[in-house]
DNA sequence: CGCTCGATATTCT
DNA sequence: GAATATCGAGCGA
């Protein structure tokens, strides 16, 4: 087994964005003196960029919440919103560029799936980890979890090379008004694991 | 099914 | 104060 390391991370965030689709996110956990592996593939992600992407958290600079986008890439960014969630991005980037991340937003559930119930009851498996609020959940992620090397086979959040990509597009990313324009949105369209039933608008 | 709306922390204006 | 990279309950068809 081996993790995408940092030059698969040193690309444009919308190529890195594209190629995560099809691997493994993989957490690892103690409970009850025991070692659990929670993991799902990876069938629905989002690029976030810096200047050039009003939508980003980078956009308007450096700040306490979003550093992790400008540190080392492969790194995971972990963050609260609408008083509610947590959603985690894998901190990515090209040469020339300051900032950048992924957001990972629906996993399809293979590992570890009963402790995922225990910290998401929910019944329909399709509801476990089909959006980037739900999947955060299922695997306990919260923002301990800032800043972990995603690259490391050792860390409790990382992520490991299965299979190669397919069937992949890319549509306008979702719940943002700002760069709508932008299609760095990108889903396994074989997956039935996805957040928000599709919403294709192939081009 | 689809739509509206409340929850509610953090950031930015 | 307003907006937000969300989710689920409640409602009507």
């Amino acid at each position: 087994m081996s993790c995408p390391d940092v030059p698969f991370y040193t690309r444009h965030t919308s190529i890195v964005a594209r190629d995560l689709v099809g691997k493994k996110l993989v957490r690892t956990i103690k409970k009850d003196g025991s070692n659990y592996r929670l993991a799902g593939i990876i069938v629905e992600t989002e690029a976030y960029g810096h200047n050039d992407d009003a939508a980003s958290h980078a956009y308007m600079g450096i700040t306490r919440r979003n550093s992790v986008m400008f540190s080392e890439v492969g790194r995971a960014y972990v963050y609260f919103t609408y008083g509610n969630h947590y959603c985690v991005n894998v901190s990515a980037r090209s040469k020339k560029i300051e900032a950048g991340a992924v957001l990972i937003r629906g996993i399809e559930p293979v590992e570890g799936i009963e402790i995922m119930r225990q910290f998401r009851p929910v019944d329909n498996i399709f509801s476990l980890s089909s959006g980037p609020g739900k999947l955060t959940q299922a695997l306990n992620i919260n923002s301990i979890l800032n800043g972990a090397d995603m690259t490391d086979l050792q860390s409790e959040l990382h992520i490991e090379s299965v299979r190669k990509p397919e069937n992949i597009v890319s549509t306008p990313r979702i719940g943002i008004t700002k760069a709508a324009e932008k299609s760095w949105r990108f889903i396994d369209t074989s997956s039935p694991f996805v957040s928000r039933k599709l919403q294709l608008k192939i081009q």
